[in-house]
DNA sequence: GTGAAAGCGCTAACAC
DNA sequence: GTGTTAGCGCTTTCAC
């Protein structure tokens, strides 16, 4: 990379406006306390001079970055494939800005990522970390811990390293899955089948037991391990078709998932829902809306998530929040 | 936000390991022209103490921070709906860790995000820039410009402020919609249309021109303005079809373009490619594989893209790069 | 080979 | 109110 052109510094702001570089640094960080004459010089100084703070410099002294990692501990091919890092990107987004603060976000693909992330967090960069998507013995948490980074987690972390008092945000997904299940049962249907998420994500884990507790029928034939996307419901609906050719109502860890196996229901003829009806999780409308027919589901506040992460994390809360989910009827069930 | 508990210095470590900082320094640099046992001394006493260097300490004096912002000039929706960006940054990604370079995403959503992401790029976090998306009379050039960083462009700016000598990373849009079209008149196609990019982006535009310049007929009711979006497609194809009914080809500007008019032919009858053939543009596999039928389109390298991008940048080359696209035949044309 | 000392650009006491 | 001064934690001459 090119060298970058010396910018000029606060010495020479003060300099031109003929102040101390004190006087200059109070106009520059608001002025309160400088007389008006002054301000005004100091700022004409910084406008043609192009000055712009040294953050290094400054953070050097402060201990403040004004910035937030969000960390993703997923490929970016997932990330970016998911509608809901969006939707939660957005609300972090959204409150961080309200809060002047940048957001940065780093994605960890592989093992040697986590060394390379582990150095920033812990280099002084940020202020604090949000940590989503955690799958079993992530050694993320750990990593922040040693960090000694303020961190709010996405989803309530497994119990690896570092999380014994974590802060999270969750939503209710053992509750959630088991309204679920008895909208599908109050629907009459009696084997009801269910397409896990990834079962290294506390998420998925969680929506299993739900689902457990509430299912009618306790038939292991009735679960079939997915993954989250599209490509894992597809291939869960064709086995638990194969399994139980009699099932009567799938409950799909996601709407990803979802709308996979509406795919191989549509495929091998089976009526959603008069065959078989179908409830996701997440409501996300450009899924659930655009499905044939369109998704039942459980409906998770993401983007409300995200924004009480980054409030968390910039308020110094320490508590975690569970946030409630509720039904949202369409056509599938 | 909790305040950091605060951490180990490198006087800390030197003193632990009995010698200066220094020597400490020069260890935890790599440890060029320090003996051996002194060496092994202060890795220990480093492992002890857990230390990390400051990174905004060693940026003050050093000036490079080992980071590399990425800039889209999107809203957050856009960027995760679109598997055109996270194919791009995965080859950023890999190439940056190749070098050992952090990567810092940073979205610009509204005006307001544009100072802010201005203040942090001039505001020394990163080496340079790559900036992506953008739009006619973007503010982002001038800004990246004036702060001085080193940047290359994804995608020909347009002539906007300082992107004059602008090193950017594009693939030939003009001439692969001509390979398109050619493709369609090679097919017998006599009445092909267009549903055009987001005309505010150059690759939209380029396109447009590659389409005029090879296509049969010049009506400009084959002509529809789309988006990039799947929505924007489908709105796009309704209004080809109420306007020339007869038409018997469309060259979409990109495989989601291509997504939603197929939705819609198929909702109105028409049979592809029998009826209507279809073109998209940029081959992104779980697009372009996934629509019915499999889409024929023209392919261009985005992860290499990314690569490519990324290598200019820290290789501080000073010269743009057109790479070539090739045409996917599928069922769809 | 190793240490002492200067200084990167900035903020925050503390004097005046 | 404004200026003077002392660092923040690190790298890097420059002596030894």
């Amino acid at each position: 990379m090119t060298e970058t052109a010396s910018r000029p510094t606060l010495e020479a702001v003060a300099a031109r406006a003929g102040v101390s570089r004190a006087t200059a640094s109070r106009v520059v960080n608001g002025g309160d306390g400088v007389r008006e004459p002054l301000v005004e010089r100091v700022r004409q100084a910084v406008e043609e001079l192009g000055y712009v703070p040294n953050q290094a410099a400054r953070s050097l002294v402060t201990r403040r970055h004004d910035a937030v990692a969000v960390v993703i501990a997923e490929p970016e091919t997932r990330v970016f494939a998911d509608p809901f890092f969006a939707l939660q990107l957005r609300g972090i987004s959204k409150e961080l800005t309200a809060h002047d603060s940048q957001l940065v976000l780093l994605l960890t693909e592989g093992r040697d990522d986590h060394t390379r992330v582990g150095r920033y967090l812990a280099g002084g960069h940020v202020d604090g970390a949000l940590v989503f998507s955690l799958h079993l013995d992530d050694p993320l948490p750990g990593l922040v811990q040693r960090a000694g980074l303020p961190t709010v987690f996405g989803g309530r972390p497994g119990w690896s390293d570092g999380t014994r008092d974590a802060v999270y945000v969750d939503s209710d997904n053992r509750g959630g899955a088991g309204v679920a299940v008895r909208h599908l049962l109050g629907l009459g249907r009696t084997r009801v089948a269910h397409i896990t998420g990834a079962l290294d994500q506390t998420s998925a884990v969680d929506r299993l037991d739900g689902f457990r507790e509430a299912a009618p029928d306790p038939d292991p034939r009735l679960i079939a391990e997915g993954d989250f996307t599209p490509g894992g419901g597809e291939r869960a609906m064709r086995e638990l078709l194969e399994r139980r050719p009699d099932l009567d109502a799938v409950f799909a860890a996601n709407d990803l998932t979802a709308a996979g196996a509406l795919r191989v229901l549509r495929e091998c003829g089976r009526r959603v829902p008069e065959d078989v009806a179908v409830v996701g999780f997440d409501d996300m409308l450009p899924v659930a809306e655009q499905t044939d027919p369109a998704l039942t589901t459980v409906r998770q506040p993401i983007e409300e998530m995200g924004r009480l992460m980054a409030r968390l994390l910039v308020g110094g809360e320490a508590s975690s929040v569970v946030l409630p989910t509720t039904l949202v009827r369409r056509v599938s069930a």
